[in-house]
DNA sequence: GTTCCTGCAAAAGTTTTGCAAAAAT
DNA sequence: ATTTTTGCAAAACTTTTGCAGGAAC
């Protein structure tokens, strides 16, 4: 499995999931359907862990192995349809890929995890020109902001 | 253990080391001089995992328990005086704070690991303006460009 | 002397792997 | 028919925790 890199940057139809993933020798099972269509209706910003994407197939009657949902997402990354962010420590999230020219990146609260997502031309273009003056090609950003939001910012002044 | 927030972003001489500990009650003990000996011999922008600093300090002969050192590194974040960044998956890494006025910035291979680091001041501004215009209050950010490093799309290349 | 800290060993949590049965091509 | 994929159970890996003995204050 390699990664084919920033071109891919763009959605597949669902009707061509299945001649993507034949294209690069893998096949399409119901498991690994299952799974994006998870991310697919949850395309508004929303980040799966391995266990959240376990819990909602449950929920649906629909249950699948952790071992199968690790190696779906594996695929999938390295198929450039999903990314993997770190926003949570000690465990890794997954969302559908975004365009290379405009990623999102996350403002987290560190004490109760909240997050607001907000895209910034400024960060893309200082990933691009980082990249360009060190020879690297770019594959990615994530540009993380930890605060404390305001619903928090009054808890901790209150409880002190 | 309470997080001491942004302002507490110079560094500790040696000599206070104990005062800052004895102050939040806390004290002093061989062990966790030690570590911040290793962080400090290694500041040029090296970043050490706990693994890492098991190792090292068993290579001079002191051997330490991972409980001791997770509990230190967990202290001495706590104190505002190392931060955790996650540029490698499933691991974290520590390194000294730096003031947040002037934090940096990683850009990683994602081959071989190798990475830069950078400071900008738009990435910096950028992570203040988020935080201010959503009343969060800013604690961190994490900027992480993920990239191939000329030596690894080289070796792509003829390995294709 | 009291309170905090260390080390051990065991546990917890997430992710990975080997293997036989099942499904996709 | 062949090759990939799944599910299970077990392992691997990092990090956390309980507790008795030891160190710092």
């Amino acid at each position: 499995m390699t990664s084919r890199g920033p071109e891919a940057d763009t959605f597949q139809a669902p009707e061509t999931l299945r001649s993507l993933l034949n294209q690069e020798g893998f096949r399409l099972t119901s498991q690994r359907q299952k799974i994006l269509d998870l991310f697919e209706a949850n395309s508004y910003g929303r980040h799966l862990s391995a266990e959240e994407i376990h819990h909602a197939l449950a929920a649906q009657g629909k249950k699948i192995s952790f071992s199968t949902i690790y190696r779906a997402l594996h695929m999938l990354v390295s198929l450039g349809l999903i990314q993997e962010v770190e926003l949570v420590e000690g465990r890794k999230l997954y969302e559908l890929s975004t365009p290379s020219t405009n990623p999102h990146h996350h403002l987290v609260c560190v004490h109760c995890g909240a997050f607001n997502e907000f895209t910034d031309e400024q960060v893309t273009q200082v990933s691009a020109r980082e990249t360009l003056q060190r020879g690297f090609s770019l594959v990615n950003c994530q540009f993380t902001v930890l605060g404390v939001c305001p619903q928090c910012q009054k808890k901790v002044l209150t409880t002190k």
